[in-house]
DNA sequence: CGTCGGATTGAAGATACTCAACATGAGTGG
DNA sequence: CCACTCATGTTGAGTATCTTCAATCCGACG
């Protein structure tokens, strides 16, 4: 069966048999487990092998000395967490297991292997990193000139995007499992506040937010409330979001 | 003589000769001069070549719909503004120049081919793009959980960090040609406000603003102002930024 | 049954925004 | 040389958004 990375990276390209097939042995190596609330990595530490999220929700998250916490990113299935083990000294966050969490290990000398011996999986792991820029970008115009509402709503469309890349999230919503307390460090709010956009959200009748999982009613008024530019993802191969609702079955 | 883009990835790699030769060679190719205001690249463009700043300052910008813009991102000697076109379709933001700004064109092709031809330099070329993503990140931590002052007292630090990696802003302070209302888009406040943000960080006699010039008075001062952490430069082979005052002769 | 983490509500206060006026300086045309 | 415009910077006053500090509620779990 394809692994998660290999349908997000499908997004981008075509890849022969042979790419496929190198590509989805990667979910062969060993895999460690983590429970939720685990930390996965830890700031300042350099493992020897690169984590890949097979399944489960983690976040990139860094706490400043007063405290107060940001989060930075989400990890879904597909998602590599530290590629940067190859050239940074050091993770500058932490990533944690916001519930059971499955990763591969990939020891750093067969994803060298694996790089050099396909290009195309250089470009696609290229493609990978520039539109997880991308997203931080998004991001940051996000903080900066979206208000509250609009900025929970980006952070839910999001999401749902991502998961759609990996044929997920198409029936009753999507695994969530943040507090409103995460949601607040996600979105730079107090807690208090999270907490009223959310019910503001869900009085306009968006979406439903149960601990653990999300429900998106209205794909199309939520991506208004964001005030949502769907080019910054760069789906090249994909129907974009056009057709959110839309069937999930086709992406693979 | 060195060109910026060498400078910087010296932070991290100890090039070999040639590898050294190949880089400062890129400064040799035709190069395009941009004037003030002028859009380098603008959003939706998939230009030929690669663009590298070699003097000047220019930065990354979005303007959203209702007229709002968001500052990504600064643009000093030695940054590249599209390696993104080796494997996305197009911009999702503009590259502006905020002063005359020389960059060299580098055919795709070209780099290509220098990058399969000397590993040491597609390493150094992803810890460039991967500390990029760091400072995105740490931009993000700043929208969401810094105040006004400590964000534009952030940004200001964080530059001139970034001038010295590339052997620049010991003298009397640095060029930073922007207005107050651009400094309220990369910070995301009103302009009215950050005029207010700004003459709090003078009178706590940190920093001075002239038009297209910043001076920093106080950069311990400033560092702490701004809550500034800086591991997430990953800066390998410098003395990172304990000694911000320091002489930029010995960065070479 | 009590405790505990999360969610929710209220009210007061701070930070940042809106709107509007005014100052300054560079550049332009009479 | 002066009047004019235009972009930028500055200031004031009123308002909105978001925060802080509480208190309360609720369901899960021992």
């Amino acid at each position: 069966m394809s692994n998660p990375l290999t349908m997000k990276l499908e997004q981008f390209t075509r890849f022969s048999i042979a790419e496929r097939a190198r590509l989805d042995a990667l979910a062969a190596h060993p895999t460690q487990t983590f429970a939720t609330g685990q930390v996965i990595l830890s700031e300042g530490q350099k493992a020897g092998s690169i984590h890949l999220v097979l399944s489960g929700f983690a976040l990139r998250s860094k706490t400043l000395q007063d405290g107060s916490r940001q989060i930075l990113a989400f990890l879904i299935p597909g998602d590599l967490c530290d590629i940067e083990v190859f050239v940074l000294q050091g993770m500058d966050h932490d990533i944690v297991a916001m519930e059971r969490t499955i990763c591969t290990l990939i020891p750093i000398g067969e994803m060298e292997r694996l790089l050099s011996e396909y290009s195309t999986l250089t470009r696609a792991l290229w493609w990978s990193t520039m539109t997880d820029s991308a997203v931080l970008r998004s991001r940051i115009i996000g903080q900066g000139r979206r208000d509250a509402r609009e900025r929970m709503a980006h952070i839910f469309y999001e999401v749902l995007i991502r998961y759609r890349m990996i044929g997920q999230g198409a029936g009753d919503g999507y695994s969530f499992p943040l507090t409103q307390q995460d949601l607040a460090d996600a979105t730079g709010m107090t807690p208090i506040h999270a907490n009223r956009t959310l019910q503001q959200l869900r009085s306009e009748g968006l979406v439903e937010f149960a601990i653990g999982r999300l429900r998106v009613l209205d794909a199309d008024g939520l991506k208004q409330a964001a005030r949502f530019e769907s080019n910054y993802l760069h789906l090249d191969r994909t129907e974009r979001d056009a057709d959110v609702s839309g069937r999930a079955g086709d992406l693979a």
